[in-house]
DNA sequence: ATGAGTGCAAAGGCTTTGCATTAGG
DNA sequence: CCTAATGCAAAGCCTTTGCACTCAT
């Protein structure tokens, strides 16, 4: 356990990965390429957003208007998502319901990002809260993004 | 009440919000100068952040360099702070000892952002589990951001 | 007078787009 | 074959910076 990844659902198994991210490109008619898929398994091995250059390194061999189009186009398809954390570079990660729900640890000195999950009961009573508050607002609710911000290990 | 802003503390009162504002200036070694104030009172009259296009009208006649410096030097006081939403353009508020602490709601649709205050029960049990978690993962928590992301009631 | 602040214009830097080439179905 | 995807280079767009002018102390 404590060597795995921390994601849970389809994530734990590659293979599943592949498929479920082919289908959903599939259903916004777009396919599974090999850049594309380099860039999901790149952002399924961090536990942690990727900034482009982040992702160019880690995939090695794509061009960077190529990354820009693709995970535009994942992002679409609802395979990836851009996190905008501070003021610097746009991240990216594969969505919550490949990954599951979690946060970021997001440190204002370094600016580094890491992923953080919630105990679930926390998460049950704010939602509940947040659906009470949404409701009143008028607001209809889809998500919540909840951040850290502070200082990481590294840099106090 | 139901007139009057929704922030409490200092900035109900706007001598005391220009008082606070040029003491922090002060306190970097900055003047609280007249573009300063029209950015900061124009800040106070909103109930979300502003981009800079909309400091700019709001404001009048401040050019666009000037609006990026003073908010720069005034978020490097401590008076306002940069909010990033999603990709759009940047945003800016007063900072939350200055207005009270909230959070947003985020349209996805048209991008508004507007802040909503979370009951102080769910806050309180909200950092008292943040608190917990920072400590376990070894990090220094200094603030939380929470943004619940949606459909405004325009949009809908 | 003297340094900070201002505004215009130019430069920067991340991101997007045009276009010819390549590859997958 | 034929359309989608790729990569290089150029363009865009928000933001920052250089520089001369103005204002406040």
């Amino acid at each position: 356990m404590s060597t795995r990844h921390r994601h849970g659902k389809a994530a734990h198994d590659v293979a599943a990965l592949h498929t479920e991210a082919a289908s959903r490109l599939a259903a916004v008619g777009q396919r599974f390429t090999s850049n594309r898929r380099l860039l999901v398994d790149a952002l399924a091995r961090a536990d942690h957003p990727l900034s482009i250059p982040e992702l160019l390194e880690a995939t090695g061999d794509v061009a960077q208007s190529s990354a820009y189009r693709n995970l535009s186009v994942l992002e679409r398809a609802g395979v990836v998502a851009k996190v905008v954390t501070n003021d610097e570079w746009a991240r990216y990660e594969l969505t919550e319901d490949l990954t599951g729900h979690h946060h970021h640890l997001v440190c204002g000195s370094c600016g580094a990002v890491r992923d953080v999950v919630v105990p679930g009961d926390v998460e049950a009573d704010l939602d509940r809260a947040l659906a009470v508050l949404a409701k009143r607002e008028g607001f209809e609710l889809q998500h919540h993004r909840l951040d850290l911000v502070g200082v990481c290990k590294k840099c106090s």
